[in-house]
DNA sequence: TTGGAATGTCAACAAGGCTGACGTAAATTC
DNA sequence: GAATTTACGTCAGCCTTGTTGACATTCCAA
């Protein structure tokens, strides 16, 4: 009678104490995610926002404006603070779109992408150290997990990375 | 050649490119794992920052402000702005600590309890589904990799959960 | 008894979200 | 060719949640 549905598995793993230690476990490890770069940004007048703009931009040179609305979930007005100021920096740059020339092609220039690897480099030391403590099973787990709980069109744009240049 | 420190298994998980994508993963499904109580807490008053405090403080009922404090990581003065506003609307209730009267020990009314409820419920409830959709071998893998990802700190406080009422 | 710890509180400020309204240039549609 | 829509920018104002700094109170402990 137990394990019926679960082909011998237990279903232990889904109590709502295993859950909250879940919930918990989110918490606290994005947390560790962020404090990296976090530390880095702090001495420039820059934040998190920053970074993620950055990341994306890096991730999808190119990209318009409304295409990283759309990711970021953000307003344009907000963004837009955020843009200026990576403007006026010389860190990213503008370039008008070929076919459509409403469209602001973003791109990084050296001293964005200098910054970028500098955060990513953050970001991704952690990251390896803890993918190599707990091994590439484990890593293909946690990146299963982490896709279920995406909702859709976040899954979607995670998924899709080509379509920066359509 | 290959292979050499690993012990037969490849590298590949290791690459910049798995890493960006975990990072990314990261991103994408903390939005998700924040979206449902967050829509809850849209049609209140409240913000994430109450979701934290109700939740550890349901966690662990009769914790100290200090112990919320360093559990929270923000300062006295921005979790009291919370807090206060928990005791006006009749969530939250402080007890004078029974051997030291400095303390106050933090413990939920009814309608806090309720309130925890529904926002872990509706947290618990993608969290289920996440876990179900990827199975207990990837919900191991993925709470050793988070577990891995926390600062020293913030693991220890991660895996503590019985002395709060010391 | 006195220093320090635990807590509360006032004030001021910043980052980064949000809405609403308005403007402009380019593309698209009629 | 005119009208509408799209892509983007910008001004103004508001909210939440974080920050520092300063100061008061209460009470434990040496």
């Amino acid at each position: 009678m137990a394990d019926k549905a679960t082909g011998g598995e237990s279903l232990l793993f889904l109590t709502d104490e295993q859950l909250r230690k879940g919930i918990e476990a989110m918490f606290f490890a994005y947390r560790g995610f962020t404090s990296d770069p976090d530390r880095i940004l702090d001495t420039m007048d820059y934040g998190r926002a920053h970074h993620r703009a950055v990341h994306f931009i890096n991730r999808s040179p190119g990209a318009t404006v409304g295409h990283l609305l759309t990711i970021l979930g953000v307003t344009k007005q907000s963004l837009n603070r955020v843009l200026r100021s990576l403007f006026d920096d010389g860190l990213v740059e503008a370039r008008v779109g070929k076919t459509d020339k409403r469209e602001r092609r973003l791109h990084l220039t050296d001293k964005g992408a200098a910054l970028e690897r500098a955060l990513s480099d953050a970001q991704r030391a952690r990251m390896r150290a803890a993918y190599r403590a707990a091994g590439p099973q484990a890593v293909q787990g946690f990146r299963t997990v982490l896709e279920a709980m995406m909702d859709q069109d976040q899954r979607r744009q995670y998924q899709g990375l080509k379509e920066s240049n359509p």
